[in-house]
RNA sequence: GCGAGAGUGGCGGAAUGGCAGACGCGCCAGACUUAGGAUCUGGUGGGUAACCCCCGUGAGGGUUCAAAUCCCUCCUCUCGCACCA
């Protein structure tokens, strides 16, 4: 214990030292190459936990990492405050939402600061202040303007119990987040910003973001959804009215053998009424919209339905099909209405299987012979087409494009495009939120606020229990205002964004923090744009990484930034587990940061916790693991501390590269090799893990090397050499312990100042090399030659070994391999 | 169901076609010591008396002089999407 290093007293007078003299604050500009890296903002839960604590210690590594390297960095953090856990808290523990997240701030920046992460912490912002929000609201008119924001009826997640709307990410398996009621949907006025008009550039850029994984880039194609198909237009055989809908599989409409429309569907209303079995479809219909979304939309659900008592025709051959409703048709994509095909496609098999309805073959696999009556799932895949006339015999994927231009050709259809991508709602009937900078009047409609008076402030004297209504509507004060455009009085917008819109722009706002006549300059966005490194985890992959991209081409539309795409390198960081499970309370499996800090100090707990695994994958927590961590650099302390005398006493003096021993080339080349390999581990592949174990290794090797030959007359400068080293590479890892162990052998500035070594090629070449004899592919002998060897004389050498000649034997050698500098294999007969 | 990723000692992990298990944890032994839960040194995949040799990277097959690594089939786990017509 006593033997500890004294990391509580290092930490806090380096932490002091570079917060008084403003050591990480950056300016645009200079000689050097910009670089940005950025950690995605937290939201200010209360405290910091170990995902934090790995996002950022990965960050800081990479950010100092560049910042030695010669890199101008821009390193910022800030709060996604706004949100609705303040309000629960609220409503809990009785704290306003403000005091309760700023008080939440002041504790995880204090606890960021105990890290020794280094960022320019004059560019600070926060999502709730009315600075920010300010420019939120202006960058809502700027898209309300430019036709990207509108207002319509939509359903929405509706909580029965706590009588609240809720948005999607309280929604957690169908269910309400507090208090685990089901959800259900309602139909209300809401507020959407018109992502799906990007569809197609979101998408297509994603070929371009080659700094992503493609984990990521899978997910949003996916969530994106494109489909190319047709859009076929049937008609009421009952009502004449026309009823299209939207199928990727045109190739089947000779296999349509009915029709199904969402209970939703509008024609449904048309044709039901005044039918005798109204009132039956009616309780169905109601049945299917009570149902939850679980309910309604898991693949396990039975598929059920009824049919309407209405026909359609098809517009290829003028067949009569019956009209069905079934709880398995969505009203939000396509058109609300299915063609069922139940011979080529499960769904639709499925349904007819259940309801008696005809499944007629169409598409037959190459050779073989389907029987409707006798098959027991569908075809779905490609193949011959038959009973379709015109058609038989035909590839169905070259039908497929046939019928397409057959159906254009004669009206009855057309090409179409489809996205699973929906708007972006972005309104909650919130209190803590940026406000909808949007008036009512009686006279003049619906009204943006002029960019002169944002921002609309929220008021913070309202009360917020939840009642399915924005609790701005209970403040007078803030609801009564004067029309801008007429001056007569109005309403505001009740309304509070979603934090998502918030948190979609605040990468650009970290390079003007404080402007006040504009969310940021143009000038100065375009130098520090792209982020060059954005870190944070998988769990954003969808939502947040797409808005902000969304986000981002808007403002690069409308000419306020250069860039169309934001994040230039994204890594998503694994979790933090401990005994293989996500932290998590209810599972008392939570390993607090601060006590870590308190107990090993922040150098240990950022050196473990980049150790212990490479940052994609996820990291299992270790007790142990931490100690053997603190032990490292408790031998680092002492290693340097036994030589910083002596070593003082040599600065100024040149290394006698010419005159070394053995022993002393052999460190030499060690340390130097390190900075090669600690170097490759971070820049190409972030493997930090890696880097680390080679600086141990280096360690090692000089304590051998303290107590075997550092007594000899070039040992100490070799050793005073190596000691520089090890601490250049280790100060990105650990910023505390190597600024005071710099200190402490003679140096005058800061070690975080200092540029990234560079290894010396001479030092690194050896004399000579092992090489590996296998025999048959087997391992047998290993010899020491010149490393200069060259590959004949190699192969002439293997084959004069005894142990290789033995197990040769008698069968003679076939041929021999030689891989330069490593191994030889001799194949026998 | 679809998509993605992973599976290597007692544990975290290393090796992306060329010596499997670097580094760390744990364990064992030795040194120092009044003491060691400090520190230093050495050992540590399995079989085996053995520094001979044999076996070994989820299972099985294949390609190759050579496979943890590439290909095929299967199993298990994790994550994402989940009736999108």
């Amino acid at each position: 214990m006593e033997d500890r290093y004294p990391f509580k007293d290092i930490e806090s007078k380096w932490q002091e030292r570079w917060a008084r003299e403003g050591f990480y604050r950056v300016e645009p500009g200079g000689d050097r190459p910009k670089y940005y890296c950025l950690e995605m903002f937290p939201y200010p839960s209360g405290a910091l936990h170990m995902g934090h604590m790995r996002n950022y210690a990965i960050g800081d590594v990479v950010a100092r990492f560049k910042r030695m390297r010669g890199y101008n960095v821009l390193h910022p953090m800030g709060w996604d405050a706004f949100g609705l856990p303040a309000e629960n808290a609220a409503i809990k523990h009785g704290i306003p939402p403000a005091k309760w997240t700023w008080s939440n701030i002041d504790r995880m920046r204090s606890q960021m600061k105990s890290l020794g992460l280094s960022y320019d912490w004059d560019r600070e912002v926060a999502s709730c202040h009315p600075d920010y929000y300010k420019w939120t609201q202006w960058l809502f008119l700027q898209l309300y303007k430019n036709g990207l924001a509108y207002k319509k009826k939509a359903a929405v997640n509706w909580c029965p119990s706590c009588a609240t709307v809720l948005a999607n990410e309280q929604v957690v398996d169908g269910a309400c987040e507090r208090c685990d009621t089901p959800v259900t949907k309602r139909d209300l006025e809401q507020w959407f910003f018109k992502i799906t008009d990007y569809a197609d550039r979101l998408l297509e850029n994603l070929k371009k973001l080659t700094g992503w994984p493609d984990k990521v880039k899978i997910m949003q194609e996916n969530w994106i959804g494109r489909s190319e198909g047709v859009e076929i237009t049937f008609t009421v055989k009952e009502t004449g009215d026309k009823l299209p809908v939207y199928t990727t599989r045109q190739d089947t409409i000779f296999g349509v053998t009915y029709m199904v429309l969402a209970p939703e569907h509008p024609v449904v209303e048309k044709v039901i009424a005044g039918s005798p079995r109204e009132a039956e479809i009616r309780s169905f219909i109601e049945e299917v919209r009570r149902q939850s979304e679980i309910a309604r939309t898991s693949t396990e659900a039975e598929k059920r339905g009824m049919f309407t008592g209405a026909h359609a025709i098809n517009p290829m051959n003028g067949e009569e099909i019956p009209i069905w409703i079934a709880n398995y048709v969505l009203m939000e994509y396509g058109t609300g209405a299915v063609m069922g095909v139940p011979a080529h496609d499960q769904r639709d098999f499925e349904f007819a299987k259940k309801y008696g309805l005809p499944i007629r073959v169409v598409i037959e696999p190459p050779g073989e012979h389907l029987d409707g009556a006798s098959m027991e799932s569908a075809y779905a895949d490609p193949g011959v087409m038959v009973n379709s006339p015109g058609f038989d015999g035909l590839d169905s994927t070259v039908g497929r494009d046939r019928i397409a231009s057959l159906m254009e050709e004669r009206g009855i259809g057309r090409r179409k495009v489809n996205y699973r991508l929906r708007d972006w709602l972005i309104s909650r009937q919130r209190y803590w939120g940026a406000p909808i900078p949007i008036i009512y009047c009686k006279k003049c409609g619906t009204v943006p606020v002029p960019e002169e008076d944002l921002p609309v402030l929220l008021p913070l004297d309202v009360e917020f229990e939840p009642t399915g209504q924005s609790p701005l509507t209970k403040s007078r004060e803030f609801v009564e205002t004067t029309c801008p455009v007429c001056g007569g009085p109005a309403e505001r917008e009740t309304e509070t964004m979603d934090t998502f819109v918030c948190s979609s722009w605040y990468f650009l706002r970290y390079t003007c923090p404080r402007c006040t006549d504009a969310p940021f300059k143009r000038e100065t966005v375009d130098y520090w744009m792209p982020v060059d490194q954005y870190i944070g985890g998988v769990e954003h992959a969808i939502l947040h990484l797409m808005y902000a991209r969304f986000f981002t081409m808007v403002l690069h539309d409308l000419g306020l930034v250069g860039v169309e795409e934001p994040f230039t390198n994204l890594l998503t960081q694994g979790m933090v587990l401990k005994e293989g499970a996500k932290m998590s309370k209810s599972k008392g499996n939570v390993v607090d940061p601060e006590y870590i800090l308190d107990k090993y100090g922040a150098d240990t707990a950022r050196l473990f916790i980049l150790f212990a695994s490479p940052p994609e994958r996820d990291l299992e927590w270790s007790d142990q693991g931490i100690e053997g961590s603190h032990r490292f650099l408790n031998r680092v302390w002492r290693l340097v501390r036994e030589l910083s005398d002596s070593i003082r006493g040599l600065n100024g003096q040149a290394l006698d590269k010419a005159a070394l021993t053995k022993d002393e080339k052999a460190l030499r080349r060690q340390a130097h090799a390190t900075i090669k390999k600690v170097t490759d581990d971070i820049e190409g592949r972030f493997n930090f893990n890696t880097a680390i174990s080679s600086i141990m290794e280096l360690v090692n090797a000089m304590y051998q090397f303290k107590d075997r030959a550092a007594d000899e007359p070039h040992g100490l400068a070799v050793m005073k050499e190596a000691c520089e080293i090890m601490l250049l590479l280790l100060a990105p890892f650990a910023p505390h312990i190597t600024e005071e162990l710099w200190q402490l052998i003679g140096k005058t500035g800061s070690i975080h100042k200092e540029a990234w070594p560079e290894f010396d090629p001479e030092a690194v070449k050896v004399d000579e090399v092992t090489i590996v004899i296998q025999v048959n592919g087997k391992v047998r002998d290993r010899i020491t030659v010149p490393s200069e060897m060259d590959d004949e004389e190699l192969r002439e050498v293997a084959l004069k070994q005894d142990k290789a000649r033995s197990f040769i034997g008698a069968r003679g050698v076939r041929e021999v391999f030689v891989v330069p500098r490593k191994l030889v294999n001799i194949v026998t007969n």
